[in-house]
DNA sequence: CTTATTGTCTTATGTACCTAATACAATATC
DNA sequence: GATATTGTATTAGGTACATAAGACAATAAG
């Protein structure tokens, strides 16, 4: 798992996103234990109690749950996780044709837009092609 | 203008974002006045101090440039609005496509989820097509 | 039973952000 | 020249966030 941050948010909302795409991703596959709480925070450079709260905050949504010593696991619920991909991907989606159109670019210029960045980001090196 | 702000990121941050976005979208036309500190943190429901903070940061960028008691105006170089503009969208695009990797979409995936949600969002209500 | 590990909670400290309330110098306006 | 408006700066207070350090109860592991 990489852990980065950056400062113009909260670190336990990153921490939250970050972990959420971690399951929906299968980094932490469904039903598996996850690190402690110490050790993630470890991992992330980050104070457990920051930690603990971001991970509080993902058992609201179902997505983890806690037993008491045994550690915290990822839900056996692959419909959730399904569901939590799909709500993220639609968010993507759409505050990027939001931004886009507030700055004034038309439905085709994103789709062009989108298509030329994949493609120069597929595009070899070596040959340019 | 409309003012809205999200919590999970500094107002001041979001400001200068907004901002930003009406100069290069052409609600600030280029050499025209802005409105005073007072005026845009009013209108913005934000304490003119917070207002001030953006405002500063936003020339660092040369997008705007204040006279001492006349005013802060948009800077008449449109070649620099129209440069900004090309790198707000890229940051976008590219941010848009490296979160929906992270998640797990293939490129394709990617430009056919776009698609369609630009095609839902153009429907006609009324009839569906 | 003993021990170590787990999630959880508490208290304290420092920092960044936001607001509030002024104040000041420069200058456009009258 | 007097006045009002402008950008700018300062001081103070409140809140959220992050860290630090420690404690506790529950229970898996020995």
């Amino acid at each position: 798992m990489r852990w980065e941050f950056s400062n113009d948010a909260p670190i336990y909302t990153q921490l939250i996103q970050q972990v959420k795409v971690g399951i929906v991703a299968g980094i932490f596959p469904p039903g598996e234990r996850l690190p402690s709480v110490r050790e993630l925070a470890t991992e992330a450079g980050v104070n457990p109690n920051t930690m603990q709260r971001a991970l509080a905050e993902l058992e609201r949504d179902g997505l983890v749950y806690s037993q008491r010593t045994a550690g915290r696991f990822v839900t056996e619920d692959e419909i959730m996780i399904q569901a939590a991909k799909r709500g993220l991907a639609q968010r993507h989606v759409k505050s990027f044709i939001e931004a886009m159109l507030r700055l004034g670019f038309r439905q085709e210029e994103i789709v062009a837009l989108l298509k030329q960045e994949i493609e120069e980001g597929t595009r070899d090196v070596s040959t340019g092609m």
